[in-house]
DNA sequence: CTCAGATAGCTGTATCATACAGGTACTTAT
DNA sequence: ATAAGTACCTGTATGATACAGCTATCTGAG
């Protein structure tokens, strides 16, 4: 075993960190915005803004995208269906495809979720500098890409 | 360089970045340890840590600080008694009570998770250098400590 | 064109984490 | 000694997810 005892003490305390950070982070979406309008679970809201980010697309790219079965994504996307956040229209290049795009209502609740969420944050971390929210969200974003190259390296 | 700009950007980008860590954290814990030993879920990994750090406690001190409702507790220190990773004694100064302490077995799959996870974060940060990882470390810190603050405002 | 194999999406079933409500046993205050 | 509070457990419900199996459709080889 290789061990970098200098190192391993940040990673240690990144895999505490991160693990807290999921327990705390579950909590804190069955908080935000309960009760009210029905509240958008975590792989709802992701699809939501997947599609709003990556434009209308079929089941299978989302489940690929989202590390998801095609299972759970095809009932998200027909509760989503069922609410009016998405509508479902027959993919024309492919009679077995179905092709899912938010409706306005959809990217409306996303965003209204998306806000609420942001000012959480800017709520939370307000007494943080500009530079250390910078910091924390780019490393988010290296972490995040890690874990993506790590799932799939290919 | 320039970070005189907007800082709802940042916030946006960590709140992004939270939500996908969220997702592909989940994916990551599936794959952890998988087949072989039965893996600990989230909950039962984060209460054998808590066990090991804080010393034995009761199912409701547990709960409060982990966040979690008295009876989810209930049932994971019930699967991690079956599983002979936790005991449950009565508490003698309270007969109500049950003083729940990890096994060496629990302490040692717990220790075994958490050694993987670490490992695998030093496989995907590989590239990083001790700064950055320090850096981020000491912000999620930050981070958690603010979500805690928030959820606990007394 | 026809048929075999691949693919897209849906449905049935199972598991697991979690919450809330209600019950039982014990403790504490009056 | 009784009422109120507390600790934990159990019943039941919900929601996210996976896997296996199904149907409809597509594609390519002959």
């Amino acid at each position: 075993m290789s061990d970098d005892h200098d190192e391993s003490s940040a990673l240690g305390r990144i895999e505490t960190e991160v693990a807290l950070l999921m327990r705390f982070g579950e909590a804190t979406r069955r908080a935000t915005g309960t009760a009210e309008h029905r509240v958008l679970d975590r792989a709802a809201y992701v699809i939501l803004r997947h599609l709003a980010d990556a434009g209308p697309q079929n089941v299978s790219a989302l489940a690929a995208r989202l590390n998801l079965d095609g299972s759970t994504v095809t009932r998200q996307v027909s509760a989503l269906q069922r609410d009016g956040l998405i509508t479902r229209t027959p993919d024309p290049s492919d009679g077995r495809g179905t092709v899912i795009s938010p409706t306005p209502a959809g990217l409306q609740r996303m965003a209204a979720v998306q806000a609420a969420r942001t000012r959480l944050y800017g709520d939370m971390l307000a007494d943080w500098s500009p530079e250390d929210r910078s910091t924390l969200a780019a490393l988010l974003g290296r972490l995040n890409q890690a874990l993506i190259n790590r799932n799939r390296p290919r």
